[in-house]
DNA sequence: TATATTTGCTTTCAAAAAGTAAGTAGTTAC
DNA sequence: GTAACTACTTACTTTTTGAAAGCAAATATA
């Protein structure tokens, strides 16, 4: 279980988990992320957006239009995290019936 | 994955998994979990052991001997987390890979 | 035309969490 | 008697988070 240190140093944190689902599940500009995440303020999800750049997990496209707009996706390396996704929302759904029964 | 967020909540935090692990290895008392988790600190690991047994991950048993002795254990409801610990273990090594090269 | 609203953030200030270091009570080893 | 170990706690500092407001540019509404 060594590497587990290594895992949680990229993909820790109250949200980040959350964001790269939002924008995989088609969410690509700032606000509707924003909107999608509840409780999440904009400051945070900028300063995690950035994270999660520099982390090569996403990327920022600014398309040089009228109205200027900002894109927002995963990075083909997101895949790769599938799997942990998949066990943390199974392990969320037996937890949730551990805790408010059935 | 609407329920990532749920197991987020639970095991969330810069050192829970960390140790959730380190019990599971059988380590069992303060002062071995403290050394087994690099750069943790006695205050650190005080208040998260508290939070774990909260959320009944792991138990604490005070034995009644001279010197007293605490032991911490893992209940039966953390081996539901092992996929997802794997998971995370398998990213990680594969994640180490890509920022260190093979 | 004037006002309101949207977008993608940043700024300011307050509160909470985390880290650092030292301390403590009891026990035991030297 | 001095030092060391165990399982923490306390006091203080630093960092992170959060809540709320602000902002520039553009668009929509009245």
């Amino acid at each position: 279980m060594l590497y587990v240190r290594d895992s949680l140093d990229v993909i820790n944190g109250k949200w980040k988990m959350m964001i790269l689902i939002s924008l995989m599940n088609g969410n690509r500009r700032f606000t509707e992320i924003e909107r999608s995440i509840p409780k999440i303020t904009s400051k945070v999800l900028a300063k995690e957006l950035k994270d999660l750049e520099e982390n090569q997990l996403i990327t920022r496209t600014v398309h040089d239009s009228y109205p200027v707009l900002v894109e927002y996706s995963t990075t083909a390396y997101v895949k790769t995290l599938d799997k942990v996704l998949r066990e943390l929302h199974n392990w969320g759904i037996n937890h949730r019936k551990k805790i408010f029964g059935k």
